[in-house]
DNA sequence: CGAGTATCGCACTGATCACTGCGTCAGCTA
DNA sequence: TAGCTGACGCAGTGATCAGTGCGATACTCG
């Protein structure tokens, strides 16, 4: 949990940075493209264009990798949004995530990396979905209006999300996902 | 999906079944054991002082064996309750349920299956987890009394429970679980 | 623009894995 | 108890993988 890609910090610009992104990429894709397990360091490294030496080096094993990747794919793919309201942000917040999460290459890598990185790569699946739950909910309390715990948000909302995701073959649409905050929070809808 | 098992259709009894059983207690004691990946078929095999021809033959790949250990593991080990009313039966269940995830040799497994298996081993995850809450809701719809839709019990329990037992490090107590059944039953808890 | 340093590619080795005929043995049935 | 069928163990092979020095290259900083 200290340096996940010690490389980066010492030289984040030019080829290391483009091997990184092509080696991210390839990841992606064969996660994406091959059924379930078969994901090895030369393969990886040749659909990069790259020497598997250099993926030995730079990350230890493939759990080590999918972390990496996930990391990348899960943090910044969706933005806390600022509607003005709790439920206004949880729903289009809701939205984006189920909508994100309805891509099956999404839920390749994040099963690969569940299976490979233990419980480091979960963590990284979640990225910082708990977080951005978090800032919303500080945001309206600072605003003075009644708020849920975070914990019960995330059993409310990120546990159907991802529980359909990962283990039901429907992933949840937009306005199921919207109605999951309704259910969370009390009042007129 | 039509015969996970072929062998065992034949012939039930005998060398067959003890070979499956060891295989079975092997595949469960490398995947608490080994960090995330590394489980192959030789190691498999060796652990359970079985030929590795004998596991390719049974079990395709390594996805299949995991799934097929799956199945059984989260088949059986709960089992639905009877209290007279859906909410006491949920709350035992949901209890027993937060009981088995909390096993790190159970949650092993599950992510290795997750990550090897593909849809199949998600769904070999589940078990008849949904079957046994669609029992419990249809013996209250009997009863006369207000239900919950499947869905909608699904979401507010397995989800939570199944999130946390995957993504999170601490998984829920037994209270907890109980608490999400207060969540969903609306009324007097 | 030049020195320093980290990163990458190359060639190589030992080990392990996935997979296949063939003979043998155990379990079902009459 | 005897015959038959199917599962298992054995030996072996081709292929792939993980991991390691060494030289070359590209990036950063003064």
């Amino acid at each position: 949990m200290t340096a996940p890609v010690p490389a980066l910090a010492t030289r984040p610009g030019g080829r290391s940075a483009r091997v990184r992104a092509a080696v991210h990429r390839a990841v992606a894709e064969l996660v994406a493209e091959t059924p379930a397990d078969g994901l090895t360091v030369p393969a990886v490294a040749a659909r990069a264009g790259v020497h598997p030496t250099t993926v030995y080096r730079r990350w230890r094993t493939v759990g080590e990798l999918l972390a990496d990747v996930a990391t990348s794919r899960f943090s910044g793919e969706v933005v806390v949004p600022d509607t003005g309201s709790l439920r206004g942000d949880l729903r289009r917040w809701a939205a984006d995530v189920a909508t994100d999460l309805a891509d099956p290459d999404v839920l390749a890598l994040m099963r690969a990396t569940l299976g490979a990185g233990g419980q480091q790569g979960a963590c990284a699946c979640r990225g910082d979905r708990e977080n951005q739950l978090a800032a919303m909910i500080e945001r309206e309390r600072a605003r003075g209006g009644p708020v849920p715990t975070v914990e019960r948000a995330a059993d409310a909302l990120l546990g159907p999300l991802y529980y359909r995701a990962v283990f039901l073959d429907a992933p949840g649409d937009a306005d199921w996902a919207r109605g999951l905050v309704e259910l969370l929070l009390p009042g007129p809808g």
